[in-house]
RNA sequence: CGAUGGCAGAUGAUCGCUGGCGAGUCUCGCGUUGGCGGGACUUGCUGGAGGAAAGUCCGAACACCAUACGGCGGCAUGCCGCGUAAAAGACGCGGGCAUCACGGUUGAAAAACUGCGGUGACGGAGAGUGUCACAGAAAAGACACCGCCGGUUCUUUGGCAGCAAAGUGCAGGCAAGGGUGAAAAGGCGAGGUAAGAGCUCACCGCUCGCGGAGUAAUUCGCGAGGCAUGAAAAACCCCAUGCGGUGCAAGACAAAACAGAGGAAGGGCAGCCGGCCCGUUUGAUCCUCGGGUAUCGUCGCAUCACGGUCCCGCGACCGCGGGACUGGGCUCUCGUCCCGCGAUUGCGGGUCGGGAGAGAUAAAUGAUCAUCCCGGCUGAGAAAUUGGCCGGACAGAAUUCGGCUUAUCGCCAUCAAAAU
RNA sequence: GCCGGUGUAGCUUAACGUUAGAGCGACUGAAUCGUAAUCAGUAGAUGGAGGUUCGAUUCCUCCCGCCGGCU
């Protein structure tokens, strides 16, 4: 088990496949927020949870999209040791979230994933 | 304001992402040992967005499609020269011509000459088809509304009469003037005429020829012709030239299941046929094979299928594979020196030396904080100075390269006679 | 990433290069006790910027938006 300082964040903590995004989208329980849609599914004995991020075109430019999702993945690497096991959480940045601040999103993951429980 | 060129906030802390090269621990598979290959975790060093990475508007490389040739069709290009991989297929630089604006000189003016700058998809309307609304007489083989001119019929008036004047009708001549229009059939002046007309002449324009200058576009001079040639080809079209198509989701490789082909073994299993033993045959089983896929990948693809030396492994040598060091080529960049052009800045070329060379695939290059920097607003202070707030753009590689276009807060350097 | 198509009133659509029409809708008025239907009338548009042309929705160029195809 790793440390838990550690705040890594690699690659295969995240979702990739379209396969395991189908799955989350037909397995998951959704909430939805203003800046963003969480959805979450369990998986059993799959260790920790593996997330996925999305953002569509709707965001604006590519800049925006990639501003984005670099903020999610950093708001996710820094809870992530809160995250409950064996979940495959994918969350959908609304469009909204294209102007909305570091801390806002923060404030509007720790909702959504204390509303779907997974965060304690 | 403008033109050209350059830059695209900096530093640090903490936590990360991704490519490359390693190290350690654990573990899996293969192998008789040495070892080889993979996975998980920890960790070290090192590289990691742009001037437009954008739009995908041109062009090229590269790959595949009948090594794709000819014709039709289609598309593109279209003054000249040079550069570049790039004929007129992108673009840049220089030149020519046209046109527009402004300035200067001459002039009473019109205009002419000249300077600087902007613009130009700048072959052909002297091959054909079609178009030119409204207005206007007429809009393209010119025409005649008003008008001008002489002839003639009739009427009126004047006159003794020949005749003259006015009006009217008819058949003609003319295109000067008026008016319309975006555009009216060379312009302007003189001669000429009934009135007129390139009908004739001078000048200008146009066309052709000859000669000079220039690589050429073109231009200058001389001579001739005698007005024929309205606009528009970003209408169809004609002429000349070029172009095969598709695009890295191009394409190459590896590769399951199912189906297929060939074979084997055994009479061990199931079915069919013949009444049965048994035989024939089909299926199942096992092996092999080729083609094409799903899925997951590898390559294409990250400057180069370059050279040398040494070491290691297989190996008698040759050779093959891997590694280390080193040298070279290519591109960019910085510095030094030299050469050519240029009055300087500079532009082009070369020598030597230093530095650099992103690469993913749900897609890295980031987040937070602090300090400083730049710009704007503002408070305190006599000033030096200091405090607060806001802002630091446009924008994110996706096969690569050369251009073009578009977006862009600002800062720096150089230039800027006049006009705008 | 690569490659195509398309844009006219609020909506659906017309328009040889010479004044942008139509239907539905909206608004105003008439009529009705009132509403609908009906009748009369009004407003409203060429995605943007340049260029060619006497004149551009139309022809050309560049941007912008929308839609689609290719693993």
């Amino acid at each position: 088990m790793k440390r838990a300082s550690s705040f890594s964040f690699p690659k295969q903590r995240r979702l990739t496949r379209p396969s395991e995004y189908e799955r989350v989208k037909r397995d998951g329980l959704v909430r939805r927020g203003k800046l963003l849609m969480l959805s979450a599914a369990t998986v059993e004995n799959s260790g920790r949870s593996r997330v996925g991020f999305i953002t569509s075109r709707r965001l604006g430019s590519a800049v925006a999209r990639n501003r984005v999702r670099r903020r999610l993945r950093e708001i996710v690497r820094r809870h992530q040791h809160d995250l409950r096991q064996d979940f495959w959480i994918v969350i959908v940045a609304r469009r909204d979230a294209a102007t909305a601040s570091y801390r806002a999103l923060e404030d509007e993951w720790l909702r959504l994933a204390k509303r779907a429980s997974i965060l304690p």
